[in-house]
DNA sequence: TGTACATCAGTGAACGCGCGTTCACTGATGTAC
DNA sequence: TGTACATCAGTGAACGCGCGTTCACTGATGTAC
């Protein structure tokens, strides 16, 4: 507690604190032990004591994304049916573009693999877990249609994580050029491209 | 042309060769181009002649893959409307499949963003053409519904990308695993996810 | 309450590594006359 | 056809860098009696 002690007392807490903010502004490949170190005014080797190697400390910071990312995805979905959806789609894309170098450590792949964090995965699946019962809610109910679950709710996984993907990187107009774009591709997913006057078979 | 000669001949383009295997087999970040010349052969100021440095190499590798990707789904796209989309969707998902860590480098936003490399841009702008001409011909010829032809598009590449990004990383089974999951996919997004029963306002 | 001791959380120095890139250079090739 | 010369495509050495991680250590803290 004492400022000048010599145990740091908080120092994990700091560090992960320290690599979120140097993920944000720069990347998870920005994100190095010994900066950290030095930024923090600690020596490198003390990280040690606290994180069993870099990619520890990465694996951490997409498990705190992850439940985030949860938490912000219960809040909206406690309406009815339609709203719920389109909610769900809203906020799981705002979370990635509020936090896109975050996203992308959490679904980065490369970065972190699956398999080798087991913590992490069940982050991953906790926040994906509020999705599915979402939808699954909502097919019960008989506002959707009565497809297999599994693939209702890896199309709509697909849809506002492709979404999110191509707006952080700048491939499709963000929120701030298309505050209606997320919406307007949630309400298309759920009734369909296709024109109500012709929805039965290819025109040969 | 002569084996030993000491100028190689072929270097631009065998570095390139070299770099895509590597990239294949371990992604972007085990690129260097100190370990690409000692694997050719050749020292790693040569590279130097052919590239002006290492991110333009990485570009040359995305841009190929654009090529690649373009002309893969223009070999689809000549069906029926349906068919069209719905193999737009499977050749894209497929294409990402089956070349995971140069998918990644195309779309990985952080090695290579948007702006920095012209031809680039022009090459993921030209793939991503072939997709709004599909659907656009669909939606002239009254197959798609009346809406604006952004927002079909968008919706469109968010839900291939999404699928793609998720099958490569694991969160969803590939198409070894799940062979139907983008057909199906594909389809519930043109026939639309609400019942037909329902598909009017939210009960409240 | 005091003290011996175990444990915890830091330290500085070092290992070993590989990288991107620049420099001054040299051998090979192509070309103009 | 021969030759002088410009240009091209390589070379080896070096710069400067930062990294992850381990080691033997020391100062601080907590605990049992």
């Amino acid at each position: 507690m004492s400022k000048a002690s010599y145990h740091h007392g908080d120092l994990s807490q700091q560090a992960r604190q320290q690599a979120l903010t140097v993920l944000r502004e720069q990347g998870d490949s920005a994100i190095s032990l010994r900066a950290l170190a030095r930024q923090i005014g600690v020596s490198a080797p003390a990280l040690y004591r606290h994180f069993a190697d870099r990619e520890s400390l990465l694996a951490e910071l997409a498990i705190h994304g992850f439940q985030t990312l949860r938490q912000r995805l219960l809040q909206v979905t406690q309406t009815p049916p339609r709203q719920a959806l389109i909610g769900i789609g809203l906020a799981y894309v705002s979370f990635a573009q509020d936090d896109p170098n975050l996203y992308r450590l959490m679904f980065g792949g490369r970065v972190l693999p699956r398999g080798a964090h087991p913590r992490l995965d069940d982050a991953g699946q906790a926040a994906f877990q509020v999705l599915e019962d979402t939808v699954e809610r909502a097919r019960r109910c008989g506002y959707l249609r009565p497809l297999p679950l599994s693939l209702m709710t890896a199309t709509a996984w697909s849809l506002v994580h492709g979404l999110s993907q191509l707006t952080i990187d700048g491939h499709l107009p963000g929120t701030d050029a298309e505050p209606r774009l997320a919406e307007g591709i949630t309400s298309l997913l759920l009734e369909g491209a296709i024109s109500p006057t012709n929805n039965n078979e290819d025109t040969p």
